[in-house]
DNA sequence: GCCGTTTTCGGCCCGACTGTTTTCAGTCG
């Protein structure tokens, strides 16, 4: 079973988290911390670009001793020099840095004083009051770590998309409310276009910022406060969501916008060219000699480094200043490209809604074509279609397309792709469609070899279009399926298919890195909805935000092309 | 531990809030 670089960045991640509390150079936490950043964003396996010995100290931050450590890993399957920390600091201290109020100087105390190693340690001595006798604790810190633990909180949970969008909306509208509020907006990851959030960041701009961390307080969704200042607050909803407010004058906006935009790794390249070129860049704007040169706007602050504006799905703190720099940034697909959508289905298998009202909500969203793809008679559970069921619905579509106007309906199937590669249907039924999608819906859990060769025998029959969601993963609830993507990606280039990027806000499926693996192989990418209702259109804007995160632009989006130009683009398999 | 329009050593982003202090360390973003 070879490595991942999910094992390998978790494994430096660890060294860094316990030479912290080793008290290290932070400069060298840091910089595990970066190499771990790099691992987790690249699209190819590090062990294969070992086995091809490429260089991997050609890679953002990693350099030769962190190559080694890699190839140590790669090679004995454990990080020799993890193992040797433990030896000096047990793994378990980490499981104590996720507590809040507790970084690496506290829990440092906490082993080396009591011999504190884990959860139910701290919190005997939390109850028995030995905790706040150390130096660096008091009774507060000893109550909070006591409420943390009886809420089982510390584990840090991740939000989908979908639903901080839906705390965030009603919080910036009373946010904008309030009197002397010039604007509200969420900052943070959620800008970034992130699938998951921690938290949402909100950015206010006005001239005082007690009242406004005030009426944050007394927002009645707020649950409790954590901490608040004169231009800062944290507060954590009801449902859990922690919230960060920050208060800045309305000349500081772009400067704060900026910062708080993230990602942390993002600024401080940021921040570092300005400091190259004399310049401190913070919260408030950029200065030269403590006057202010900079900070209205975003622009204005990237300009003062010698960048061009970046977009925010860009700002994860890897690749994309160099190519700001060199004036390579990729010109991003927007919301309003997409011409049409090739994954809906209908009340035919599991959608709730006819042909006829799917037309209707693609038309307000926007869209002069869709493909009704419903599901094959292997998903029995979803009423699929076999192929007599299929050509009914085909005879349907004609019909209803000779009295549409402006809009076009596709033929099409969501066709299971079965244990062994083949696909559920006939070939002769498959012949007649205009959209073939092929779906994982069985047998996740194959071998990564077995479930490879699966989807790449499936990609090969002459019928198939595309790969829907890709990975089959699904958001706090499964994990992406093993699949060598590398291959997928490339065989697709061969057979001259596509991938799908589902909306859906669980699946969000092709993840970013793979749709980079997708553009730089020259394989287009539909940005589908998957609708099973009308409502449903509206998750597209998630797959957009999904692909500007993969560094799509409009002409690597299939359904981004007119119908005329999409049906030469199906036609050519 | 990385890295280079201050290059192979000496730097490495910057500020706010809390709690424990009595002038500031630790944590957080």
């Amino acid at each position: 079973m070879p490595i991942r670089n999910e094992a390998i960045a978790d494994a430096f991640e660890e060294i860094a988290d316990l030479l912290e509390i080793e008290e290290a150079n932070p400069f060298r936490v840091r910089a595990y911390r970066n190499a771990a950043r790099t691992i987790r964003g690249l699209g190819t396996e590090l062990v294969e670009m070992v086995a091809r010995d490429e260089d991997l100290t050609a890679l953002p931050g990693i350099g030769e001793d962190l190559a080694a450590k890699v190839r140590d890993m790669l090679e004995s399957g454990k990080m020799s020099a993890l193992e040797k920390l433990h030896e000096s600091v047990p793994a378990s201290l980490e499981s104590l840095l996720r507590l809040p109020g507790l970084g690496p100087k506290r829990v440092k105390t906490l082993y080396s004083r009591l011999q504190i190693e884990n959860l139910s340690q701290l919190a005997r001595a939390a109850r028995d009051g030995s905790l706040s006798q150390l130096p660096g604790f008091g009774r507060k810190i000893e109550q909070r770590i006591l409420e943390t633990i009886a809420a089982r909180r510390g584990s840090e949970k991740r939000w989908m998309r979908s639903a901080a969008a839906a705390a965030a909306e009603p919080l910036v509208d009373y946010l904008t409310e309030i009197p002397g509020v010039k604007r509200v907006i969420i900052a943070g990851s959620y800008r970034r276009g992130k699938e998951t959030v921690g938290d949402l960041d909100v950015l206010v701009t006005a001239a005082k910022g007690e009242a406004i961390a005030q009426r944050l307080a007394d927002y009645p969704e707020t649950r409790n406060v954590v901490a608040r200042g004169s231009t800062r607050a944290t507060v954590v909803l009801r449902d859990g969501l922690q919230v960060d407010l920050r208060v800045v004058p309305e000349a500081s906006f772009g400067a704060a916008l900026h910062y708080f935009t993230g990602s942390k790794a993002h600024n401080i390249q940021v921040r570092r060219r300005g400091q190259q070129r004399g310049l401190k860049i913070n919260e408030y704007g950029v200065f030269r000699n403590d006057r202010r040169i900079a900070g209205k706007t975003e622009k204005q602050v990237y300009r003062s480094v010698g960048l061009p504006w970046i977009p925010p799905e860009l700002r994860e703190g890897g690749v994309e200043i160099d190519a700001a720099a060199e004036g390579a940034l990729p010109d991003l697909v927007e919301p309003g490209d997409l011409r049409g959508d090739l994954h809906v289905h209908s009340g035919d298998s599991d959608g709730r809604a006819t042909i006829e009202e799917m037309v209707a909500g693609a038309r307000d969203a926007g869209l002069r074509y869709m493909a009704i793809t419903d599901h094959s008679r292997h998903l029995t559970v979803a009423h699929g279609l076999d192929a007599a069921r299929v050509r009914k619905q085909c005879a349907r579509i004609d019909r209803l397309n000779e009295g549409l106007r402006g809009f076009r309906v596709l033929k099409g199937i969501e066709v299971d792709i079965l244990e062994d590669g083949t696909l559920d249907l006939p070939n002769g039924v498959l012949a007649e469609l205009d959209v073939v999608v092929g779906a994982v819906h069985s047998h996740l859990g194959l071998s990564r070899r077995k479930q490879t060769d699966r989807i790449l025998r499936a990609m090969d029959h002459p019928a198939f279009t595309m790969l829907a969601h890709p990975t089959g993963r699904l958001l706090g609830k499964r994990e992406p399926c093993d699949l060598d993507m590398e291959r997928v990606v490339r065989h697709a280039a061969e057979c001259g298919c596509f991938l799908e990027l589902n909306s859906q806000p669980a699946r969000l499926d092709l993840l970013d890195i793979h749709c980079r693996l997708a553009r730089d192989a020259g394989v287009l990418v539909s940005i589908n909805s998957d609708a099973h209702s009308v409502k449903d259109f509206r998750n597209l804007s998630l797959g957009i935000a999904q692909a500007r995160r993969g560094w799509l632009t409009k002409r690597q989006v299939l359904n981004s092309r007119p119908l005329r130009e999409l049906r030469k683009l199906l036609r050519r398999r």
